[in-house]
DNA sequence: CTGCTTATTGAGAATCGTTGTTGAAAAGAA
DNA sequence: TTCTTTTCAACAACGATTCTCAATAAGCAG
């Protein structure tokens, strides 16, 4: 987890596995270093945002790019109970945070907790494996919907 | 998270919510509850074993079954990086485990920590959520695709 | 036990996120 | 520059999941 990539770290982190450091990737990083703390997209909220910066890139990239750098361990992807996944940044110690989700509407709480990547690293250590993620996931019934009678 | 459910207890925890128990929840139940440790199914998994048992129950039914029961907290829904979602039951403490997943190969192996409940259920609490489940998801790359020359 | 109301089912169509295919463009190496 | 291989955009294709609708059956009240 490394906490920001400039254009040749990921260069060289990408050309290390034989693969290439072009625009479009260089370009999806960027919106991810610059969005505001706790906000995550989905493919087609990159798309859109891009499209909005004038950057056009296709949605069949976004989607491979996004698959590759959830893979490289840069971004991480999350579930969060809406039919598709999300993005994120994969930040490390102070920033690294998990996710407290509302089945019935979807409301999501981020919290922190120090002993969960030890934790996790402890125990793809064990077994050999080399970390890229540690998502603890809570799903849950918010208060609200506690509250409310309508079933469902 | 209730460690054996049977037909009476499961019905009247849907009658509760204004829901009914019938023979096919209650079959899936079964098949959940007969599954041998560690085993998981996907939506087509479970509608080939009723088939084989000769419980034909429609696949919408079982999609309906499996999203009711992870929202009542009965089964946990599992994202084992395979393109579809897992069912399990959602046991309690001795049998409460996590998952460690290759990103590469998809292998996962389960592993216990006995912190991490503790630390979702306090994080729940704190904001008035209900808990329904706790998952611990790690992804990483597992020795053998570690040692694999193989890009992507 | 009977009848009423409303949730649930099954079958198949429809949806929608995601992946695959193609020829053209461009990165990296020599 | 020139060659090789990856990556790109555009669009077709796929597959898991959801939706629709008429028929059926829980649960409840009398």
């Amino acid at each position: 987890m490394i906490a920001t990539y400039t254009s040749s770290s990921l260069k060289a982190e990408l050309n290390e596995k034989g693969w290439r450091l072009t625009p479009q990737r260089e370009t999806i990083l960027n919106v991810f270093q610059n969005l505001p703390k706790g906000k995550h997209l989905s493919a087609e909220d990159l798309y859109n945002v891009l499209q909005e910066e004038g950057a056009g890139i296709s949605l069949s990239t976004i989607y491979r790019t996004l698959k590759l750098m959830a893979r490289m361990g840069i971004l991480r992807e999350l579930e969060l109970a809406e039919g598709h996944k999300h993005y994120e940044l994969n930040q490390p110690h102070p920033y690294h945070h998990h996710h407290l989700i509302c089945v019935r509407c979807s409301k999501t709480i981020e919290f922190k907790n120090d002993q969960i990547l030890k934790i996790g690293s402890k125990a793809a250590q064990k077994d050999g494996y080399y970390l890229l993620d540690c998502q603890l996931t809570i799903h849950a019934v918010c208060p609200t919907c506690q509250r409310s009678l309508m079933p469902t």
